[in-house]
Formats: structure tokens, sequence, C-alpha cells
DNA sequence: CATTCGGTTTGAATCGTTTCAACCAGACCG
DNA sequence: CGGTCTGGTTGAAACGATTCAAACCGAATG
């Protein structure tokens, strides 16, 4: 009845003060014995839960801290956030996950969102290239940290992968595989991740007298691969390889290379990036560039964490290495140039 | 300085009492044109946000909901979430989405975390059969909507989607297909939804003299599948059909037939479950059962608004119809019994 | 001139915790 | 025996908003 118990509730069923009820809570080991057992019984006999927000009022300091994707729909960014929940619950932690889906207003409004909580701190991929988003944060004197994205300029703590890399290891496979037309989908993105990649591939074809093809996408997701691979297919000549900007880019494109009849990888290479789950288990198993998504959301919790820790802190960039996994999509043997 | 600003120093700064400013945020209809001015200039000059714990001890009542979904690694849920999201914002509200991983412990945890938190409502997708969730969620008063499970026996709104109906439409598509032995990838999982979508089939093959043989599944997702899938093949007689309890297993499956050397649909059809994105961007498109996630996702949302509403509530089942999308992995020519 | 009235604004009480200085009782010390 | 510790416990003051009864004010009414 009467709503929820509070801990004056508590208090009252344990014959003991509030202080002392909140100390159980919070400090068990500073309070008696005997007392402790008697208000634990208490608690669990009203079912007393405390309230997080008044808790957060007093104290000052949140339990959640949010993380903000570019798309859910993206397994590469689920397993980001499968790895900062693992971690933030280690801490005693809760992870409040949104989905900006690329469009810099949805992203400002979860951000406002983040503010009106007082989250503990925001790991952010950021929407778009001017890092307003990082400004709206660091306005309000939000604790963050860059996902997937080094920072530039910006002064923040990052983790991220060397995308310029991992172009070039996927460029350097093709080539390696006697490709000389080689195209990018992805085109010339607005996203820094994308243009990274692409600048890696183009630095690897450097004076090998391969060329890059570039195939612009409408989007990052598996409809327009598709719609990009229909395209490639009437090019000529033809590439016999592309390089796609992600899996899901990669994933339509084989789709589009089967329903035209072609063979992969004779007749077209495919080499995605992410190395999400689905590129191992697609029909003809994608080459693909590896990056650690699941480490990625531990460390950018870690990092969150030493600097709301206290004490001095210095921002960090953490960046990860790239890794090639070769699979059937590029198997073929070697084409003589 | 001194930390983020509060309403003290708006009113302050504005030259008004505390009331008026909150007043302005709240209701600024009440208020009088030329104050709201000088009041929200005060409010953008100081960068202020008011703070969501104190707004919510005092008021009771808070402006987020939680959801819990069984796998965020399936793109189902991805799609339940955003509909939720969307949905939820459309009402000014904020989603927490966390994933219990079929794990009944980090259930528990992430319900605690959101009775902590006073959350508005709860979008549960149970973790274990006995409903224990929906009995804590009870027990503290929260309200809350069963998603993607009906609610037997127990009192409350549910959205889900007759997957014995489900079951059904899959398996006579593959009788009409003139399969006579026709695996279930799934087996006798504990989990409600797969024991009704085996159901169903069981009762579409009823009578029609071909036989349902169950392939016993280690969890939902691709691995899963691909181990199912090579044990399928083993199998003398080699069934001719396979209905995969998701999608995910039947990703597996698929792959696992490809490596095997096997033509689908000619050797082998292929039903799924779910038609998430990647079902329809296989390289062999999969025939699969549609579920409507985002609506789910949606009419949740709008379920529990209507339940906290207040006034009376009669707690509703919603239950949307699934739908048969036939693609390659199942458009053979009939063969003949 | 005294009242009433609607539209604004005020100020204090309140929400459920945490925190901290003060208090207490018994043990120990010199 | 007085004084200092020590381990437990207390009670009241925040925290930052919302809410609401009361005060205010100028205009309109009787």
């Amino acid at each position: 009845m009467g709503g929820a118990a509070g801990i004056k509730d508590v208090a009252r069923a344990a014959g003991v003060s509030v202080g002392t009820v909140s100390n159980v809570i919070n400090r068990p080991e500073v309070v008696g014995e005997e007392t402790r057992a008697r208000v634990q019984a208490a608690i669990d006999r009203l079912g007393y839960v405390r309230s997080e927000s008044a808790r957060q009022l007093r104290s000052g300091s949140s339990r959640i801290i949010g993380l903000l994707v570019l798309d859910l729909g993206n397994p590469f960014f689920v397993s980001v956030a499968r790895g900062a929940e693992r971690a933030a619950r280690a801490q005693g932690l809760g992870v409040m996950v949104c989905n900006s889906a690329q469009r810099p207003a949805d992203e400002a409004d979860y951000l406002a969102l983040f503010a009106e909580q007082r989250v503990r701190g925001v790991l952010l991929t950021p929407a778009d290239a001017e890092g307003s988003g990082a400004a709206v944060l660091r306005r309000h004197d939000v604790p963050f940290v860059l996902v997937d994205r080094l920072a530039p300029g910006i002064e923040a703590c990052s983790v991220s992968v060397d995308d310029v890399q991992g172009g070039s290891l996927a460029a350097a496979h093709l080539l390696a595989g006697g490709h000389r037309r080689i195209a990018f989908a992805g085109g010339r993105h607005r996203l820094q991740q994308v243009a990274d990649r692409r600048s890696g591939a183009l630095a690897a074809l450097e004076g090998s007298g391969a060329e890059l093809v570039d195939l612009e996408v409408a989007g990052l997701d598996v409809a327009a691969g598709r719609d990009a691979g229909a395209r490639l297919l009437g090019m000529l000549p033809r590439p016999t390889a592309v390089f796609c900007a992600n899996d899901l880019l990669a994933l339509g494109v084989l789709q589009a290379a089967f329903a035209a009849g072609l063979r992969v990888p004779e007749d077209l290479a495919i080499v995605g990036y992410d190395d999400i789950e689905f590129a191992a288990a697609a029909a003809v198993p994608l080459t693909s560039v590896r990056q650690p998504a699941e480490a990625m959301g531990r460390t950018a919790v870690e990092l969150l964490a030493e600097e709301t820790g206290g004490g001095a802190h210095r921002h960090r960039q953490v960046v990860f290495e790239p890794e090639l996994v070769v699979r059937s999509s590029t198997l073929s043997a070697p084409r003589t140039a």
C-alpha cells in the first residue's frame, strides 16, 4: 500500500535510524553484525529497493553511462555495445544504448537526454564530421570517450582502429591476388572511417599500376550494397575485385553478384570490413578486415572510468590494429596480370 | 563555475523566483510573455539543463522505459528496439535497451537496475519459461508489457505473434513443395516461441504422411545452425527440407549446405523465421516467416503508455499474424512424391 | 470606495536518499 | 579515577527540482 517502501519505513521496521539503514546498504562493514542482520531482514521483508534518483540527487553521481552508436542495425556496433555492457557491469554500472542512425538531429536529442540524466559519461560514435556532438558534451561538462573515431583536435579520450592500415591490408591482399582493377564501395562518403579506409587502399596501390575505382553508395547497409553491386556489374571494363567499406555493403554486393550469375571469387573477389558474424556465415564466406569490436567497447568504458575516477587525467588515444581475415571470397588462385 | 547551474542560479540571473523558472520550463502558458523571455534567455546563457533525478524524485515519474531483449545479436530484436525507441521518442520518453542474452541471472540483474531507476515501465522478453522476471516486476509494482510472448496466466499486457500459425505456414509451404521428410532445427528448445513453431509445423503435417525430424540445436545463433546443418547432412535418409526456428539458424544451415556442395533448394530446401534483413540478403535468399518486429516494439510502448496513463486499464493481448515470405531457398519445382 | 476577479508571481514544503558532526558506551591507559 | 580511544549509532542538513496555497496587482464591477 501507499506506494513503495522508503528508507524510513525500513528504519522504523528495524527499530533503527535512517542513517544506519543507509550504512547497511552502502558501507556494511561499518555497522554491527547483529544490527546489519536485523536491517537486512527488514529490507527483504518490505521488498525495499532504493530510489536511484534520490541517491543520485544527493550523492551527485550517476550509475549509468550513455552509449550512442551510429547504427544498431550493424552487428559491429552491437558487438561494441556488448563489450561496453560487460565492462560496465563489472563496475556496477548500467549502459543506456541509443541509436543515432547517423542523423545529427537524433544524436543531439539523445545527448540532451543524457545530459538531463546526468549520466556518468558518454561513449560516442559521432554522426557528423564536425564533432558538434562532442562540443555540446564539452559545454555541459559531461565526460566522454570517442569510439571508432580518433579525436582530431578534440581534447578527449578515444578508442579506434587504424582504418588507413585496414584499407591498406585489404588492398594489398587483392593486389597480391593479381587484381589490377579494384572497386571501392563507399565512394567519397562523409564518414571519416570510410574516407580513411579508402585512402589506405589508395596508398597500398600506389605505384603498383593497379587502379582504384570509386563506387558511390547511398548508405552503409545491405540495400545500398545491393544497389552498388548492380552498378558495379555494368561497368566496362568490369573490376575483378571490390573492397567494401563495411560488411553490410559486401553482403549486398555478394547478393547482386549471385543474382547476376557471377562466381565469387572467380569472376569477382570481395573484401568486406568489420568481420561481423554474418560475414563468415555468408554462403561464400567473406574475406574481411576484423576490428576488435568488443575490446573497443570494453576499453572505452575503462577509459571513461579512468577519467571519472578522480585524480589527474591525461587523455589517451587507444588505437587498435585491424587484422585481415582471409576467406573464400578472395581465395582464387592468383591470376596472372 | 562550481558545477552545473541549477534552477536557483537561473532564477537569480533572471531576477525571478524559482517557482517561476519551473513554470517556464513545464507550463510556459501560465507565465507572462515578457518574464518568460527573460527567463529563457537566462537559461540559454547559463546553459542550464534540469536535473532529471531531482525532477523525478519530486514528481515521482520517470521518463525512461526499460527494454530487456533476449539477444541483441539477433537483428529481429534490434528491429523491435527500433520500433520501441521511435514510439517512445514520440512521447518524449527514452528507452534503455539491455540484453539478457537468455540468461535468467542477467535478466534479474537488469530488472533490479530498472527497479532502482524507477523506470516508467518495462518491455520484457522473458528469458525463462517460469516467468520469474514478470513476478519480480509485479512484486515491485513496475508496470510491464510482455513482448514476443503471450502472457499465460500472467496478468499483463502483451504483444506477440502467433507462432503456432507461423510454424504451420512454414510446414504447409514445404509440404506443398512436395517434401515428405522435413527437419526442424530447434529441437525441443525450452523457449516457448520455439516450441510453438514446432507444434504448429507438426499440426500442419498431421495426416499428410510427411514426417518431422527433430534436429537439436545448442543455441539460436549462426554457429549453432552451422553445427546443426552439419549433423543434418549426415542423416540417412537425409531430409529434403529444413524448417529453422529462426533465421540465424537458417543462415548457419545454409552455410553448412554450401560447404558440403549441396544445392539449395534442389538438394535441400530451407525455411527460416523472423525475416531479418540478412535472410533476404543471403546468397540464396531465404524463405522466411516474417514477424512485424517494429510494429511489435511500437505497440508494446503504446500498451505501456495506456497502462501508465492513469484511468482504468484492462490488460490486452495483441497478437500479430505472421506472414510467409517465399524466396529462392524453397523455390524449386514441386517434386513428385 | 470597497469588492471581486483573473492573471502572475512568490516562497515554503516536500520528495528519499547520503553525509557528517556529534554522541554514546565500554575498554584501555596512565 | 579521569581521560582518550574506538566501534556503533544517531539526527539533521543538504541535494535540485515540483507543487500549491497564498500574496499581489491592476482593472472592472457594484
